[in-house]
RNA sequence: GGGCACUUAGCUCAGUUGGUUCAGAGCGUCUGCCUUACAAGCAGAGGGUCGGGGGUUCGAAUCCCUCAGUGCCCACCA
């Protein structure tokens, strides 16, 4: 069969996959092996793959098939969240697309609506994953949704609740407009915007006129109405919440203020002026105005001096009756009509423009609105107590362990977690509340009626007098389980498969979600089941375009991986994302990057075709290919090992590249040049079997980077049967030996004598085919390999001479000269030019190392072994001059 | 406003506890090659006073201080 010279990923994949799923190459049962367990963080079921889900699952995968061939039992499960509002929010989109509203539906028919998007839209994402070369174990796929997953949250929350960790009441929280729902402090992000800050007039009520004391910093202001204090705010649409102006004591400029009511702008109502110390005396005019029901330090205030709440707004953030004006107007509108308002009715002082963050919500996007509700709440002190330790002793590793510092913060402050959702599309909250008032939270509702019937001590009570709580929980209540549930953990502890893969080995993931769910797994995993969730931590980094960029829909930089994958090839891709992804750095995504892999993939396709090219013959093996093959396998010890070393730092990245550079260079470019047979000639047996072995050995250290490629070239280069594979075909390359270091050192000089004679031919333009002479003055280290030298340079002969040719160009490797004659090719003032700006360098090095040695201290305190070493650099720089001048002299004379 | 990182070649990054021959890699750049595995390639070359300044030390990219810049996280100044 003929290869064509440029390798086709397309077909190769596809064929590749279906044959890993026919053969159930990815399944996992447990047996005598050592687990080795990942749990994939779970997309969104309705998402569409991503390049930040591209880098995460191949991350994922080269962890799990590295371990995999090293003969551990790999698992890695997939599935699906059911991202509670980001879901509930598309569901909605598309009704309203089709004219109905979600609030003219019941739950029941709007779950019914949910569930058939899901299965339209649901699982996309882990089809797409298989295009990507995910190894996942399929036949585990989950749902955080589905009845195992359901049945794990009900119970916890039973548990938690009977614990005394949950508690139901009325508090601050955050409220997303849009959603109309409470959310979680983590939902909330801060964004930078341009507001504006009014300065409105609020005047004194029944201004007696007393109150000024003339003192030094008082600020009175009055105008032809009278006095007034001036209250910055940037939200002047919430003063019918207004209940109270505060100053602080310690304001010289507020004190007339004391003890006065003042007067509410276009309101009319009388509040009161209370003083605390909270209020800061540098803002605006230190007058603060307070209005509990929608800022977070005002209900403080409220609650502190007992103020009444005036909510103005309905769930959906227009003015509610309560407001009293502007009723049913959208907060924003009302904003600019209100400052509109005042400026006519001379209420406003002012307006400045002010740069303010502003709380939004992370799913909607729209501005939160602090708001009392009664919701569901997760006490946090205990989890942070359970959580904190084990991350800070590393017993759960973090890479990189920087992120343990972020992790502490959050814990040292955590708050209590809003768990309730008022959405539809969840878990629902699993209490009943009765018809006398008060509720049961039980796993079912026949539990619960038992539960109400012995509360209520009426056994009369039937299911149809209790009416289930209407909230849902937050999605991240079912996430945090996903270690746990996923192998039935909560529901069946004594399981056989909870048994073997809890608790499971890497988790990879972005550090954007440290607090929403790893710190909640960690804290999920000593509650429920006494044990860590994961040994390791990888947290990625955020993929950005090459300009720094966050990848995203509305800026359009982010490419599509399929259509990557389409272009590149998986591996290439694979490749492209792992070249440029330290971990936790933000990875630079530059599409270059894939040419690079793709090429790679070209490189090691040609690479195969030379070797299976080769005809064998019964011959003695030649001396070079001998040499060649003998520093090949101590160059293979040693980047195995060095590859071992990385990934067991997960240092990716460079375990890729060192691979990549053994291939490329040291194997392409050294080793299969060095064995190569003339054209047309055939090889021995023992050279090819070699060959392809080390071929064999580079193609599983390649594996877990590139599983396509490396599996077709497998299968061709050692004739698999059906249902074999190299992923589990598991081979250890050994140990480096105590003669590597030395046959390495030896190739290394003799890659340099090779490559100066190339610079000579190089620099002289002459062609590769002209054979040229090497001299060796005075005596030839590298003797044993002149074959190599021959081979790879093109040299006819090495003499080793007293005196090089005069016509000869020199170079040294280390303190040893060599010279390729030329006769009268040689250009004399540009070898003059080069050995004099070659000894200008030395002297100067030299130079330092005297100084060195020279310094007393530097002797009598520097190791033996440092100072050792400078005077070898002196005496080998001594040498290399000496060299030097000859040479000079020689091509002067 | 607090905290944590980071700043090394044109770009992206290594550089382990301060000391192995003027600081390394990949990509890009430049020069020469279509040399029957590969031009998605081969050979070679150039490129950095390790952000600025100060200090500790016999010795600093590496430790300390300081200044400047960048990024991230947290925080209730309306």
């Amino acid at each position: 069969m003929e290869l064509a010279s440029k390798y086709n990923p397309t077909e190769v994949e596809a064929k590749w996959y279906q044959y890993w799923l026919d053969h159930h190459l990815f399944s996992s049962r447990p047996d005598a092996r050592e687990p080795y367990t990942v749990v994939i963080p779970p997309p969104n079921v309705t998402g569409v793959l991503h390049m930040g889900h591209m880098l995460n699952e191949t991350i994922q995968d080269i962890l799990v098939r590295r371990a995999r061939m090293e003969g551990k039992n790999a698992c890695w499960v997939p599935g699906t969240d059911h991202a509670s509002i980001a879901t509930e929010a598309k569901v909605v989109a598309r009704l309203a697309a089709q004219g109905i509203r979600k609030t003219d539906l019941t739950r029941e028919e709007f779950l019914r609506h949910a569930w058939q998007w899901t299965e339209e839209h649901g699982g996309i994402i882990l089809k797409q994953l298989r295009r990507v070369g995910a190894s996942c174990d399929w036949d585990r796929t989950a749902f955080t949704m589905d009845e195992e997953r359901s049945r794990s949250v009900i119970k916890v929350f039973v548990d938690l609740y009977n614990k005394g960790l949950i508690y139901r009441g009325v508090r601050m929280v955050n409220w997303d407009p849009k959603a109309q729902t409470a959310l979680s402090d983590e939902e909330v992000v801060y964004k930078e915007e341009h507001t504006q800050l009014y300065y409105m007039k609020y005047y004194v009520a029944e201004d007696d006129g007393t109150g000024a004391t003339g003192e030094e910093g008082e600020v009175i202001h009055q105008d032809g109405r009278g006095r007034y204090a001036v209250v910055a705010t940037t939200r002047p649409e919430t003063i019918m919440g207004d209940v109270a102006m505060c100053i602080n004591p310690a304001d010289p400029k507020n004190h007339w203020l004391r003890g006065k009511k003042v007067i509410v702008p276009l309101v009319g109502r009388v509040i009161p002026v209370i003083e605390d110390g909270y209020v800061d005396i540098e803002f605006g005019t230190g007058c603060l105005k307070v209005t509990p029901a929608h800022d977070v330090n005002d209900y403080m205030l409220g609650e502190k001096y007992n103020l009444p709440v005036i909510d103005i707004f309905n769930p959906d953030a227009t003015l509610s009756e309560a407001a009293g004006m502007y009723v049913g107007q959208d907060r924003f509108d009302v904003r600019r009509q209100i400052a509109k308002d005042l400026q006519e009715a001379g209420l406003m002082e002012k307006v400045e423009a002010y740069d303010n963050k502003i709380g939004c919500s992370e799913r909607t996007g729209v501005p939160i609105e602090p708001k009392l509700s009664m919701q569901w709440f997760l006490k946090m002190q205990h989890f942070a107590d359970l959580a904190l330790p084990p991350v800070m002793n590393d017993e759960i590793r973090f890479y990189p362990a920087k992120y343990k510092n972020t992790y502490r913060h959050w814990l040292e402050n955590i708050k209590d977690w809003c768990i309730s959702r008022q959405l539809w599309w969840g878990h629902r909250i699993p209490a009943y509340y009765l018809p006398t008032g008060g509720f049961v939270v039980a796993e079912t509702v026949e539990e619960a009626l038992s539960l109400a019937r012995a509360k209520t001590g009426n056994e009369a009570l039937t299911l149809a007098d209790l009416r289930q709580d209407e909230d849902a929980l937050d999605t991240w209540f079912s996430s945090w389980l996903w270690p746990i549930s996923l192998f039935r953990g909560i529901t069946d502890p004594d399981n056989a498969d909870f048994k073997y893969y809890y608790p499971t080995s890497d988790l990879v993931t972005g550090p954007d979600i440290i607090f929403f769910w790893v710190a909640r797994m960690i804290m999920a995993g000593y509650e429920f089941t006494g044990k860590m969730p994961f040994r390791n931590v990888y947290f990625t980094g955020i993929v950005r375009d090459k300009l720094g960029r966050k990848m995203s829909k509305s800026l359009g930089n982010s490419p599509d991986p399929l259509e990557l994958i389409d272009r590149y090839g998986a591996d290439g891709v694979r490749m492209g994302m792992m070249l440029c992804a330290p971990a936790g750095n933000d990875i630079l995504f530059d599409e270059t990057l894939c040419e690079q892999g793709r090429n790679f993939c070209n490189k090691i396709w040609n690479a195969f075709r030379l070797v299976r090219g080769w005809q064998t013959a019964d011959a003695p093996q030649p001396e070079t290919a001998r040499i060649a093959a003998g520093w090949f396998a101590a160059r293979l010890r040693r980047s195995a090992a060095d590859v071992a070393d990385m990934y067991r730092k997960y240092r990716l990245s460079d375990a890729l590249m060192e691979v990549y550079r053994l291939f490329w260079d040291e194997f392409s470019g050294w080793y299969l040049e060095m064995v190569k047979p003339e054209y047309g000639q055939p090889v021995d047996r023992t050279t090819l079997g070699q060959t392809i072995a080390f071929f064999d050995a580079l193609l599983h250290l390649l594996h877990p980077f590139m599983p396509f490629i490396t599996e077709e070239l497998w299968q061709h280069l050692c004739e698999r049967r059906d249902g074999e594979s190299i992923m589990v075909s598991p081979q250890d390359i050994p140990a480096p030996a105590g003669t590597d270091a030395r046959l390495l050192a030896e190739m290394e000089t003799v890659k340099s004598v090779i490559a100066g004679v190339r610079a000579v031919r190089n620099a002289k333009n002459i062609p590769p085919r002209t054979a040229l002479e090497l001299q060796a003055v005075g005596t030839d280290p590298v003797a044993a390999y002149a074959g190599v030298i021959a081979k790879m340079a093109n040299v006819s002969r090495i003499q080793v001479v007293d005196a090089k040719d005069k016509g000869a160009s020199a170079f040294l490797v280390g303190t040893q000269e060599f010279a390729v004659p030329l006769g009268n090719l040689i250009d004399v003032d540009e070898e003059i030019r080069k050995a004099q700006a070659e000894l200008e360098r030395l002297e100067g090095f030299l130079k330092g190392v005297n100084k060195k040695l020279g310094n007393e201290r530097f002797v009598a305190g520097a190791p033996a072994a440092v100072v050792e070493l400078e005077r070898k650099k002196q005496h080998d720089a001594e040498t290399k001059i000496a060299t030097l001048r000859e040479t000079l002299a020689a091509l002067r004379g």
